[in-house]
DNA sequence: GCGACAG
DNA sequence: ATCTTGTCGC
């Protein structure tokens, strides 16, 4: 198995390829990834697919697999990559976007679990992590749709805090790989139309979560 | 050296 | 992530 400096070195190599360039193709379809971790070394990826903007499901699975890396902060898509992939495989419909949770290029490396999930799948992807990992940021204001930029240490803004409903704690959104990130908070605006967390997360995390 | 640290 | 139900608060 890899270990942790081989898979910084990769991280490392693999952020050249990130493409922060929307092809502005039409979405009809969203997808969310979500991995729980039952316990003895089991690990559970679901994916859920549904119709936009009308975000009415229609695919669903969920695939056990053995957890083969630890978590560690910095190093998360090569904990959960491989069980979604093993999703992956079973799925029929394949998303236009997907929804990914935890961060894009909002991490130390430029690479997060969103933007290496999107270079594997070659796929539009947008990370959404419920937490800070990397980056500088002000609290946004307390109505819906408010934001503020989260920037690096050179200033420039690789993610933005977004209050996706009134009075509830903001999400971390930042690109994943194959879109900018004015279009990937319209999008978790357009599928948060009522929670904190975007509707297809919401059911992936249900979903993994389900025995 | 010290603190931070997605899920 | 996981151990875990009811309950306090807007």
């Amino acid at each position: 198995m890899i270990t942790p400096s081989e898979a910084i070195a990769l991280q490392k190599r693999l952020r050249r390829s990130v493409s922060r360039r929307w092809d502005g193709r039409p979405v009809r379809l969203v997808g969310a990834a979500d991995v729980h971790f039952p316990g003895r070394g089991r690990s559970r990826a679901a994916l859920v697919i549904m119709t936009f903007p009308g975000l009415e499901t229609v695919e669903s699975i969920a695939a056990d697999s053995p957890t083969a890396f630890p978590y560690i902060p910095g190093l998360l898509s090569f904990r959960e990559i491989p069980p979604i992939l093993e999703a992956w495989k079973r799925l029929e419909r394949i998303p236009d976007l997907l929804l990914c949770d935890g961060h894009g290029t909002a991490h130390p490396r430029g690479l997060g679990f969103a933007s290496h999930l999107g270079l594997v799948l070659d796929l539009p992807t947008i990370g959404c992590a419920k937490s800070h990992l990397f980056g500088a940021f002000e609290e946004p204001g307390p109505e819906r749709a408010d934001r503020s930029p989260v920037r690096d240490r050179s200033g420039r803004t690789i993610g933005s805090v977004l209050r996706t409903r009134a009075g509830v704690r903001p999400v971390f959104v930042s690109t994943g790989h194959r879109i900018d990130l004015r279009t990937a908070v319209r999008f978790v605006l357009a599928c948060s139309p009522r929670h904190r967390i975007p509707i297809p997360l919401r059911l992936a995390h249900q979903s993994a979560g389900r025995i």
